[in-house]
DNA sequence: AGCGAATGGTTCAAGCGTCAAGTAAATTGG
DNA sequence: CCAATTTACTTGACGCTTGAACCATTCGCT
């Protein structure tokens, strides 16, 4: 517990990282909370379907899906199975490997995607981008940036079809 | 979907974004991860016992430690439930308020938490503090102030015994 | 070619979180 | 000073996530 113990934080890095903790709890919670309300979407759920609207074919592999979701394939599995049964998503095997199935948006599902994203962009502009400048959004992403160096070394969640 | 449409970002907002949903995603199941493994604590468990540690008398209404957690009345209690079936803390009723239970800290809680928090620590710096520069992190810092103002416009969740 | 290892995906049980409903005590206000 | 409301918390049912075990397919090696 002494300043100089490197195995604690300085008061300044403690606060910073306090208030870290916070946005970090709270800010998926509210996300949430307006895609279920709005659209009968957990942000899990829309996450998915958006990176497949994202994508050329509306396609991707659940391995993939699961990267770029920063999810297990195990939680991807269940959740593809719930899209798939309210109809806004198909699975289908993929051709060039029998063990993969890729996962394919449907029109319900493009229509999905469509509808819950307007308030979720808005959310996203209220709580995030509106309060920040453009000097500090940048500098908000560089220092995610940093800090994804180091969750994600190999960069395997990050989308390849977004230039940097 | 035009360029200036207010409802969408800008190509660099939304890249930012979209490197801020990856940390948010994965950060919290990395800290969560380390904790399990080394400590047998959830992060949400750490971060209730932590708070009880740094509190003066080692105890806290559940409501006030709701807010501090940024968790649900319900979830806390169920997890308050746990931890005091596991010895770490216990309940007594509020002599104040005869609705209010207290939380408070056991001597096995504040030795779990000792325990556990090196490794916590170190976790928060590999990850956050150590791949930013003081200015980087100050920065970091302001834009979740800024964020925080939308997300907890009443600074519930701020813990009044740290300065500013 | 063939064997062992790795990869892709699914499933099930156990645990956890959420939401709605319920209890009890305190506060408000008429 | 009493009824209505609000606050503090608990509980139970349900849904979701996790982790382990499992199967199938493909890759890597020799």
């Amino acid at each position: 517990m002494t300043p100089k113990d490197p195995r604690w934080l300085t008061a300044e890095q403690r606060l910073a990282w306090l208030d870290m903790v916070r946005v970090l709890t709270r800010l998926p919670a509210t996300l949430d909370a307006q895609l279920e309300r709005d659209a009968g979407l957990s942000f899990f759920e829309y996450h998915v379907l958006s990176m497949l609207s994202e994508v050329p074919g509306h396609t991707l592999r659940l391995s993939r899906l699961a990267q770029l979701t920063s999810s297990s394939l195990s939680r991807l599995s269940n959740v593809v199975k719930r899209l798939e049964g309210r109809g806004l998503l198909r699975r289908e095997p993929d051709p060039a490997d029998g063990r993969a199935s890729r996962a394919v948006l449907t029109d319900a599902g493009t229509a999905a995607v469509e509808r819950a994203a307007p308030g979720h962009v808005t959310a996203v502009r209220e709580l995030v981008v509106d309060p920040l400048d453009a000097v500090q959004l940048s500098q908000l992403h560089a220092a995610h940036e940093r800090i994804l160096d180091r969750l994600d070394p190999a960069s395997s969640s990050r989308p390849e079809w977004l230039e940097t």
